[in-house]
DNA sequence: ATGAAAGCGCTAACAT
DNA sequence: ATGTTAGCGCTTTCAT
C-alpha cells in the first residue's frame, strides 16, 4: 500500500473513509480544483473528466466537508430557526414546515430555543451569525432597533412580527379575532374579555387591538385581563380572573392558555359554553380533542414555516430581493367547535 | 482611516464588524497564535497579555468563526438529534431536554427529521458525519449492522434502542407494560389486545413481548392487532379492529394512537372505560386533557434527552468512555386516569 | 477545459 | 510565555 515507505498522508492517518478532493485528484490524475468544479459545477467541466471524477468520488465514498466549504465560500447551507420555547406545541408545525422546505433545498436546520429571553436571543444570534446563511425568528423578543441591526448583516425573516426593513411572514390573527368577535356577538355576547399573553409579544398586542376594535364596531367595549404566562397551568389564574370580570366570553392569546382555562373552569363547575364561551388562538395539537373541543383561530402555521424558508432562500440567491422588504400575510379562519355557544340569559 | 492609500485588507473589505484573530493580533501587537490561546485556553497565557487581548476582542466585537475552528481542530461543538418525525409530540420533551443540556455545555443542536425512512436517515448521517461531534438517534430505523458501522466512526447514543456496542438510553416501557397488565388484570380484564405500531420500531416489539409475557403470568393470552401508523387518525382503523377482537382492554404502542382510538370509540358510541379500557404509552402533551383523560405509561422523556446528551458529551471528552458501551435505563410508571376501569360483566 | 496558487480563520506542533 | 510555521479541505481567481 505504501511501497516507497513514505509516511502515510495526514488525511489517511486521521481516519479511513475520510476521502478529500485531493484523494480523488490523485486517483483520477487531475488537479484538485478540477475535482472541486466537477463536483459543485458539473457544467464547467468536460463530460468524460467529470464522469471519471464522479465515479472516483463514489468509489472513495467521498463526502464534502461542510466546514471547509463554508470557510472558503462563505456559504454554510444552514439556516437557524429561533423559537421562544421549543416545547410550545405552537412551534411544532412551524418546525416541521421549515424543516421540510429546508431539506428540499439541501440546507440544514439549526434549531435554537431562546427561552423567552431577549438577552439569550441576542447572545445566540451573535454567536452564530458566522455559522448560518440566514435566520428565521419566530416570536422575537428583541427591540426593533436591535432587529434592524441584525438584519443588516444577516438575512432575516421574522414570523408574526413586523419590523421596518425586515422581511416577515405574519399570520393574520387580527382578522381572525374579528371573525371571533362576530361569532361571539352573533351568539348574544355583550361582554367579552381578552386574556393577555406575554407583553413582549407583538402578536399579543395586535390581537388585543383587534378585539377592542371589533367590539367597538358593535358599540361594545372589551375587558382585558392578564398578562399571563403562556403555559397551560397559567390558565388557572386566568380562569379565576376571567370569572371575576363577569364576561360571558373570552378570547385568549393562545390555545395553551385556553386549554388551561377550560380545565380550571371544569374544576370550578362552570359550564362551557353554557355559562361562558372560550375562544382560543392557533389551533394547536390538542385543540380538537380537549374537552370541550376548542373553538379557535386556525393558523396555517406549517405553511408559515415553509413560506419563511422560501423567502429566506430567495434572499440568499438574489441580493435584489434582499434589498427589498417583503411581507407575506397568511389568512386565518375561525374553527368553531364546542367551547363557544349562546350567551347565557341574564 | 487609510492614510497610506493602501487597499483595505480583505477581511475589512468583506464586512465591517467581522474581526478575526489577526485583527486582534495587529491591535495588541502579539502573534495570532497567542490570541488564539488567550481566547481558548486563558491559563496558558500571561495575565496582562491575556487581559489586553480580551479587551481588544471585546472592543472589536470579535466572534470566533466556528467553521474555521472546526476545520483546524476537528471539533464542531454541534450535536445532531435525529427524530423520525419532528411533529410527533413524543419528541417535544426530548428536543427540549437535549437542547437545554447542550446549551449549558456550549454546544449547538442540529435537528433532523428522518421522516421515518431508513434511507433518509442513512443519507443524513452520511452527509453530516463531518459537521457534528456526535449524534443522538431517537427511534432509529437502521439495521443493527449499519448502526454499528456508524458508531465506529462517530460517537452515537441511541434512544429507545439497544444495539451491541452502541451507547443507549432506553425508557423501560416493558416494565411499564407489566404495570399496565397488573392494573388491567386486577380490574378483571381477561382479554387484552396490543395495538401495534411501526414494525421497524424496536420499542414496539419490546412492548408487545412484555404484554404477552405479563398476561402469560396470569395464564392469559394476549391479542395483537395492527400494525398501524402512529398518527392520530390511524386510531380509527385501530379502534374498529379492536372492537372486532372482543377484547375488553387494550394497550397501545403510543398515546397518539390511543387518543385516536378514544375518539373513534366515542363516535361509535362505545363507552370508555365502561365497555372497554384503553391504556396508552408515553404520556405526551394532551394525554391528560383528552376525553376521557388517558391512562398511560409516563415516560421521562425530557430526562432521556438530557441524559443522552450527557452520555454523548462524556464520550467526546473521554475516549475511554467511548470504548465502553453504556446503557442507561430510565423507569416509567403507570399513570391511571379515566380511560381504564373495571372490566364489563359478561 | 484545466491547472497552479493563494487564501478562508483558526489551531497545533515546534521553536525560542 | 510567546512567536513561527504549517496546514485543516475547499473554493476561487488567474493563467494556460
Amino acid at each position: 500500500m505504501n511501497p516507497e515507505g513514505a509516511p502515510p498522508s495526514r488525511a489517511a492517518a486521521r481516519q479511513e473513509g475520510r476521502a478529500t478532493i485531493n484523494d480523488i485528484a490523485a486517483v483520477t490524475g487531475v488537479a484538485a480544483s478540477t475535482v472541486s468544479r466537477a463536483l459543485s459545477r458539473p457544467d464547467r467541466v468536460n463530460r468524460v473528466t467529470r464522469e471519471r471524477i464522479q465515479a472516483a468520488a463514489r468509489e472513495l465514498n467521498y463526502v464534502p466537508n461542510t466546514q471547509a466549504r463554508a470557510l472558503s465560500s462563505g456559504r454554510t447551507d444552514t439556516v437557524a430557526l429561533l423559537v421562544s420555547d421549543a416545547t410550545n406545541p405552537f412551534y411544532f408545525g412551524l418546525i416541521r414546515g421549515a424543516q421540510q422546505q429546508l431539506h428540499a433545498a439541501g440546507q440544514a436546520l439549526l434549531l435554537m430555543d431562546t427561552e423567552d429571553s431577549a438577552e439569550l436571543e441576542n447572545h445566540l444570534l451573535g454567536k452564530m451569525r458566522r455559522s448560518v446563511d440566514g435566520v428565521i425568528l419566530a416570536a422575537s423578543r428583541l427591540p426593533e432597533q436591535t432587529l434592524a441591526v441584525i438584519a443588516a448583516e444577516l438575512p432575516v425573516v421574522t414570523i408574526n412580527r413586523n419590523v421596518p426593513g425586515v422581511h416577515s411572514v405574519v399570520i393574520d390573527s387580527p382578522d381572525g379575532v374579528m371573525q371571533a368577535v362576530e361569532h361571539l356577538v352573533s351568539l348574544g355576547h355583550r361582554h367579552v374579555a381578552y386574556v393577555t399573553g406575554p407583553p413582549s409579544s407583538w402578536a399579543n398586542e395586535a390581537r388585543w387591538r383587534a378585539l377592542r376594535t371589533g367590539m367597538a364596531r358593535h358599540g361594545l367595549s372589551a375587558d382585558r385581563i392578564g398578562p399571563f404566562g403562556v403555559s397551560r397551568h397559567c390558565g388557572s389564574a386566568a380562569a379565576d380572573a376571567l370569572l371575576n370580570t363577569g364576561a360571558t366570553a373570552c378570547v385568549t392569546f393562545n390555545d395553551l392558555l385556553a386549554i388551561g382555562i377550560l380545565r380550571r373552569l371544569a374544576e370550578r363547575g362552570v359550564d362551557v359554553p353554557g355559562e361562558i364561551s372560550v375562544v382560543g388562538c392557533d389551533d394547536i395539537f390538542g385543540a380538537d380533542f380537549c374537552s370541550p373541543p376548542l373553538t379557535t383561530l386556525t393558523a396555517p402555521i406549517e405553511q408559515a414555516g415553509r413560506v419563511a424558508v422560501s423567502m429566506l432562500l430567495e434572499n440568499l440567491e438574489n441580493p435584489a430581493v434582499r434589498a427589498s422588504c417583503r411581507r407575506i400575510i397568511l389568512p386565518t379562519h375561525l374553527t368553531v367547535r364546542q367551547s363557544s355557544g349562546q350567551a347565557p340569559r341574564l
